[in-house]
DNA sequence: TAAAATTGGGCAATCGTTCCCGAAGCTTTA
DNA sequence: TAAAGCTTCGGGAACGATTGCCCAATTTTA
């Protein structure tokens, strides 16, 4: 098997303590200079490393965080992690990452998993079918350092980082109703998602300041967040066969967003001449989509990277934290084709 | 801080010795029926889970692997990685990435970080600089399981997770010449790679078969795989500026074949019309972009199951393995818009 | 009835590291 | 000159779990 040097090798070699290896190479306590010339020096030559598994021990942590998302196979999300990552990595700790596939259950499952796994802390994106959140504030409460992201929890008091979510559905909204689309339908997740009904008051505040009244018609739910490629064809199919057929599409999420398309050129229909699109995605392609879309982009990577930074800052504290941060990024409204006007002005 | 129950907890609480627990627990000795019940009991009552770390510590296993690519920000590597994570989570292993960037000098930190945290095992995909793969044979003989995956090493006998390249490529550029192109450049990555120089060979193969004459000026080099865009700028600009334009692109990798259509559109290319397109991506997005595009996909999630299966295999068998297994997956080819017919015949 | 076998469970070493507590040997101070 | 202080280092107990070895009590066997 692979075995490289201990701290013991190096003390039967150099006829010296196990002690005295440890506090040389340290440097935290008085050895003599000599002594902590030879030991460094031998050390560097065996290619001595520090058995991590055995600081984890004595430390009393695993040095790995748990990741709850609903799929990597996301753009948001995969961005996401790749910014949870870079800072773990950075910071010598170990991430893992699971998947609820938006279930409940599953993600009662993961958590189990993590704790048996020892995580020291725990980043968190809700599935959409949670409802019951108790399990989070129970193991808050037991000390453990819990980060929401994205998909935040409002009753559990921890740390967040999320975007303004009104605000960005807000202007798609807007942009979409200043483009001259005025039966504007919006696909949303499931309603037990906090970012979903925030996202769902920014479009009605739109249709609102536009004196646009809203058609309760237009408004479908993909209750797994459009991971079920059926659910979201429903979706678009109740829509299309509406008398009163929308002239936009503004969609909730990334899986909603890419997934739109194909449906729609499937069923025929012109993107934007029939039907208009803006919506969430952090896809990197979508400028080459055809038609090119419009988006609303989220600082995924950046994050992920924050909320693992106040993640493990929360675990490294010496004293359990009292004060809980709360971070909303900015959003990135990029206008394509999808929405280009419907009439000409 | 987050602590959960120790076997001494139970212990104590029981009046046991921790031996008694732990076998009890495990059900590997013989201990009376009635303490069995009382531990397992009281074990599920306070949720006991045993601790990974000190278990590692006992056994010399870190329960983690490292993967060594290029960059995840890359559709073939993201879905392998998925399909490494998936393996390695059933299978209760941490996977430790660490990304090249194409630089050899880089490639070498990541083993020493790597081999710093103790990973019982490599998953290896070649960055585009290295020509030096001498550790990586002393790492094997120093009994490190590795399994090359992608980009691999011919010189080294391990285990080979990879595709059938020359076939692969030849079959694309024939589908190319098969639509009436006959100036077909190809842009491949760093000739360090043996990936590239199957895939060259099998782009030559493709033209020798149909008598076209290869042209030394319609192969350009992108040596880091087109991940700095400027690279991948000048090598399209080099063969625009040709007197004899080609008027096909065969690319050779993820990055460069969705890297072409925005600078070829950026220089007013019409494709196919102007410059057919056919080249390796797995992105899911393919199909949307515009034109959409023909490609070469690989089963990349299984490749990365497979690489990931044959790797815990190897750690976790008890006699250093001496057969190595080398596994060559199919690609497909999905012919769309961008390699349409030049000519009508 | 005494010896042997069986059953049930404890002791202590082990993995690699840290760190509290001494313990020498030397120098300084009163 | 002896006590005190400093420097430099070692012993050994943790951390949590496993496991070989041993021991006591009970039951079986001769």
């Amino acid at each position: 098997m692979f075995q490289s040097y201990t701290i013991k090798d190096i003390a039967k070699a150099l006829g010296l303590s196990t002690s005295t290896i440890s506090r040389a190479l340290s440097g935290s306590y008085k050895i003599g200079a000599n002594t902590v010339k030879l030991v460094t020096e031998y050390a560097e030559k065996v290619n001595y490393r520090p058995n991590p598994i055995a600081l984890s021990l004595k430390a009393h942590k695993s040095h790995s965080i748990g990741v709850v998302v609903c799929e990597v196979a996301n753009n948001y999300f995969s961005q996401a992690i790749n910014g949870i990552e870079s800072v773990a990595y950075n910071s010598g700790y170990h991430v893992i990452i699971t998947q609820t596939h938006e279930s409940a259950a599953r993600e009662q499952v993961n958590i189990e998993h993590l704790l048996s796994r020892h995580v020291d802390g725990l980043l968190v994106s809700l599935s959409a079918e949670t409802t019951d959140v108790s399990f989070y504030q129970e193991l808050k409460e037991k000390g453990l350092p819990i980060v929401f992201f994205d998909r935040i929890v409002p009753g559990i008091d921890t740390h967040k980082v999320y975007i303004d979510n009104f605000k960005a559905a807000f202007d798609a909204t807007e942009l979409l109703i200043n483009n001259g689309f005025k039966k504007i339908a919006h696909i949303t997740n499931s309603s037990n998602l906090l970012i979903s009904r925030e996202r769902l008051n920014g479009y009605l505040a739109a249709l609102e300041k536009h004196q646009i009244t809203f058609d309760q018609d237009y408004l479908v739910y993909c209750d797994h967040g459009g991971m079920l490629i059926h659910e979201l064809e429903t979706a678009i199919d109740e829509l299309l066969a509406l008398p009163n057929r929308p002239d936009a599409l503004f969609t909730t999420n990334d899986r909603i967003t890419t997934g739109c398309l194909p449906i729609l050129k499937k069923r025929g229909i012109k993107v934007p001449d029939d039907m208009a699109l803006a919506g969430f995605t952090n896809s990197d392609f979508a400028e080459w989509f055809a038609p090119s879309l419009t988006v609303v982009r989220q600082p995924a990577f950046e994050m992920g990277k924050l909320a693992t930074e106040i993640l493990i800052k929360s675990i490294e504290s010496k004293r359990p934290i009292e004060e809980y941060t709360t971070h909303q990024f900015e959003t990135e409204l990029i206008s394509r084709s999808s929405s280009a006007s419907a009439i000409a002005f």
